[in-house]
RNA sequence: GGGAGCAUAGCUCAGCUGGUUCAGAGCACCUGCCUUACAAGCAGGGGGUCACAGGUUCGAACCCUGUUGCUCCCA
């Protein structure tokens, strides 16, 4: 057979994709065997895949692939949500660009829009999963607004408020004027902002002459103000109480009001209260019974309340004012002031606080259990410095508002009579019956009930993710909701904790009375060279199908992992993409050496061949061990790593060489079908992080049936390993490397045999014949005396030497030996230190002092040795 | 402003209950090699005051206190 010396993995990629596709491996469903499952943490129905996706993805493409392959009946779930305000933003820009307005659509005209779009452009984001090799089971796919899920979404809504945990109140909320909704807190960012603090005084009423001067960073909200505060014991301003002060320009009489809230450090000590516009003078306003005056209209213009400026931009007029108030003597002192602004994760706008009426969800009951769960244990983060995180904003959790101003989502069932009255209810005709019954007026007519406008928060939808994507609301206790809940391993970023992952957790209480998921991976925030995090916006990321078309999956896969701990940070390079690619050639090429053995039935196992697969037998048992225990642990790099050496170092560079026939020898039956067990067994092993160079190989090495798989084939698992063949092979691993190393010292090539005298007990006796192999050593002889002329070293406290005629340099030779002799002696001197220390021996543990009496003895029979050679020379 | 976390080799990170040669791994780097699977490779090698300062202890990268620097979350 013809192999290539570089591995190409693009067809070979597409090839065992569809291979796994056509058997339908993926598919799951319920059946006798023990469930695993992931739900996927649905990406944006408008988004393409990002490097944080493939992070993300990789790793729990790598859970179910192993689950899967340890018997269990996995299941990774995939879907996309229907992110409401992106996906709205983006129809609403490409209907521009058609020189269609929003305003000029129904509801449903728009929403045929949206439908389309998403038709056409969502879900490309899990076509791109399955370059990466993603396992999902793709019938079972998901979509937030598909009839199923936006069912369970009303139903929970109407549930929750029939329970009294949803609301409709007047709130502060965070309004994004531009995409003229309101947003969650979460959805709000937080940025430093270079602006001023502007001293303005107003007059006391009544006074000829009396000034009292606040400072404030947003004169155009003094068109709001209501009252002006002072702290109560704040000596400067006592002498005002219950007198009133007239608002600059509009000359509003306003109280003078005494709260503790004020800082009286800042700015005057004096603060201007505009209730409608921010949310400490909201709470201010509510204690102190204040009128509340919203100047802004929804799109951040100001209004006739205003009385000025109305029709203007906020941030237009904040200029003007400024002016007008310096015209009018108005401004005191203007000083440069950096301070934090709230802008919309979306638009990017600057948000403006503003008293709305929405529906809101109490969280503080179902927030209690949801943290139990975590604290003790019931839910693992991993890492686990998570529970922190999570424990203080369980404790200062606050309600959630969850209704939005946009068509696209789950228009909330809530519907009015022209009296105001609210009547929640599935469809319209179930209301009209509820309002009937309500106002006992039979009367009523469709028309007469008007339903909310807004929609629901995406997030409303995704926190029933885990129980609705089996249909567990509207259909408690079916068989898939039975078999597949609750989930085993989510995998997301920590930025998500709260609302997303924090509210799954407390609707699977509310819904499901279970957690929704046994473990959560938390990962890290994929970043690029300079440390800043990779986005479209600024243009740092790579393409990953780019990437995965020159490193292929597999090497992609591998950069990703390698140095990605659980919660941390990955500071991408397209280096570690290389070092994934340069370990698929390295198993190719492996592939290329094995198959290129020819068998001659007749020949019988040679010693070093016999004793180099009992070595690796232990040495792969040892290995899995270690590597099970990472993934308990959910380490999984250095899951990867330690399958890395043991390909890459134990088999390709140790076990391989070792057992080789010579150069166009054949190699025996026995051996050929170890070695090509041990490969097939490394393969499946690697599989979960490399699956398709894996497949490739493990289909090549023996002759497969139809329909067979690597993927679903048994993952092995440790079994007994023999610990004394594996030191005593690190031993021959020390010799051959000292006789490497005096090669290279004398110049001697490989091709030149050379003999070895061992002097002292070998520990390494039974890899004679494989240090015979690698060191190209013509005899072994066990000795009593060193040899004449000869370049020694030493293995722990064995000797060995190659005679070397005339070739011995007895300086360099003194020099060698010296050098090791000072650092033994130094050695030997700290352990006496400790055994001298009475302290130390009267109080350490005894097998620690018994270890340092072994190190000493060590030390010393060495220090003896080193010095017999020196003065031999 | 409140809270949490981090600081170990050039980079990314391990280092378990303080005690085996404990100062490690991968990559990068340096020096040899186109040796018959692989130069996307092989064989060697250098490199760290474990952020800083104290303390506890027979013994500290590890425990305690303080300082500095960075990151994240919340307001």
């Amino acid at each position: 057979m013809e192999i290539p010396a570089k591995y190409d993995p693009s067809g070979i990629e597409n090839k065992w994709y569809q291979y796994w596709l056509d058997n339908k491996f993926f598919q799951s469903v319920p059946d006798e065997r023990e469930p695993y499952t992931i739900v996927i943490p649905p990406p944006n129905v408008t988004g393409v895949l990002h490097m944080g996706h493939m992070l993300n993805n990789t790793i729990q493409d790598v859970l179910v692939r192993r689950a899967r392959m340890q018997g269990k009946n996995a299941l990774w779930l995939p879907g996309t949500d229907h992110a409401s305000i992106a996906t709205e933003a983006k129809v609403v820009a490409k209907l521009k660009e058609e020189g269609i307005e929003k305003s000029s659509l129904t509801r449903e005209e728009f929403l045929a829009h949206a439908w389309e779009w998403k038709d056409k452009h969502g879900g490309i984001i899990l076509e791109q999963l399955k370059k990466l090799g993603a396992s999902c089971d793709w019938e079972r796919t998901k979509f937030t607004m598909d009839e199923s899920m936006y069912g369970s979404v009303i139903d929970v809504f109407i549930d929750l408020y029939n329970k009294g945990l949803i609301y409709r109140g007047v709130r502060m909320v965070n309004w994004d004027p531009k995409a003229l909704t309101a947003l969650s807190d979460e959805e709000v960012i937080y940025k430093e902002v270079k602006s001023k603090l502007y001293y303005v005084r107003y007059k006391v009423e009544g006074s000829a002459d009396e000034w009292v001067t606040i400072a404030t960073t947003r004169p155009e909200t003094i068109l709001g103000d209501t009252a002006v505060c002072y702290h109560p014991e704040d000596e400067r301003f006592k002498h005002l109480a219950g007198k009133r002060v007239l608002v600059p320009l509009i000359k509003r009489s306003v109280p003078m009001i005494a709260d503790e809230y004020v800082d009286r450090e800042f700015g005057t000590g004096c603060l201007k209260i505009t209730p409608a516009h921010d949310i400490n003078d909201y709470n201010i306003g509510l204690k102190h019974n204040l009128e509340s005056i919203d100047i802004f209209n929804d799109n951040g213009t100001l209004n006739e309340k205003a009385l000025l400026y109305t029709g203007q931009d906020r941030f237009a007029v904040r200029g003007r004012i400024v002016e007008d108030l310096l015209n009018h003597g108005h401004i005191l002192k203007i000083e440069d002031y950096v301070n934090n602004v709230g802008f919309s994760e979306r638009t990017d706008e600057v948000i403006e606080p503003k008293l709305s009426v929405q529906w809101f969800m109490k969280m503080d009951e179902m927030a209690k259990p949801a943290l139990d769960v975590v604290m003790n244990d019931t839910v693992r983060f991993h890492p686990e410095k998570f529970k922190n995180t999570y424990r203080h904003w369980m404790e200062n959790v606050r309600d959630w508002c969850i209704s939005r101003q946009l068509w696209w989502g789950q228009r909330i069932p809530a519907y009015y009579l022209k009296t105001g009255e609210v009547i929640v209810a599935k469809s319209a005709e179930e209301a009209l019956e509820k309002a009937r019954i309500l106002t006992g007026n039979t009367a009523l007519l469709p028309q007469d009930l008007r339903q909310d406008e807004d929609v629901l928060d995406t997030w409303f939808s995704s926190w029933l993710w885990p129980i609705s994507v089996f249909d567990g609301i509207r259909n408690p206790g079916n068989p898939d909701i039975k078999y597949y809940y609750p989930t085993n391993d989510l995998v997301t970023a920590p930025e998500i904790l709260f609302f997303w992952v924090a509210r799954m957790i407390m609707a699977g209480l509310e819904y499901q009375n279970d957690i929704p998921f046994k473990n959560v991976y938390l990962t890290g925030i994929v970043r690029d060279k300079l440390g800043r995090k990779m986005s479209k916006s600024l243009g740092n990321s790579p393409d990953p199908l780019e990437l995965i078309s020159r490193f292929g999956a597999d090497g992609v896969r591998v950069g990703m992992l390698l140095t990605s701990p659980a919660g941390n940070d990955l500071p991408f390079d397209e280096s570690l993409c290389e070092q994934g690619r340069n370990f698929s050639n390295k198993i190719w090429n492996a592939l290329r050496l094995v198959k290129g053995w020819t068998i001659n039935p007749a020949l019988s196992q040679p010693a070093y061949a016999a004793v180099t697969v009992q070595w690796f037998e232990s040495r792969f048992n040892d290995a899995l061990e270690q590597i099970e225990e990472n993934f308990n642990k959910y380490r999984l790099s250095e899951a990867l790593m330690a399958v890395y050496k043991l390909v890459w170092d134990d088999f390709c560079a140790w076990y391989l060489e070792m057992v080789k026939p010579a150069y166009q020898q054949p190699i025996d039956p026995a051996t050929m079908s170890a070695t090509t067990a041990f490969f097939s067994r490394l393969m499946q092993v690697l599989h979960p992080f490399m699956p398709f160079i894996t497949e490739e190989i493990w289909q090549l090495l023996e002759e497969r049936k139809p329909g067979e798989s690597i993927m679903v084939s048994a993952i092995p698992v440790s079994g007994a390993y023999d610990a004394a063949k594996l030191s005593a092979f690190e031993h021959a691993e020390q010799v051959v490397i000292g006789i490497r190393n005096i090669r290279k010292e004398k110049n001697i090539a490989f091709k030149d045999s050379i003999e070895l005298f061992i002097k002292g007990e070998n520990p390494a006796s039974g890899f004679d014949e494989v240090v015979a192999k690698l060191g190209n050593v013509s005899a072994l002889n066990y000795v009593d005396d060193k040899p004449s002329a000869a370049a020694g070293f030493l293995v722990k406290s064995t000797e060995y030497y190659i005679p070397l005629g005339e070739g011995v340099d007895p300086d360099a030779e003194r020099e060698k030996l010296q050098k090791e002799l000072d650092y033994m002696q130094g050695f030997l001197d700290s352990v006496m230190k400790k055994l001298g220390n009475e302290r130390f021996v009267s109080n350490a543990k005894p097998e620690i002092v018994d270890n340092e009496k072994r190190k000493q003895a060590d030390a010393e029979t060495k220090i003896q040795l080193l010095k017999a050679r020196l003065g031999e020379l």
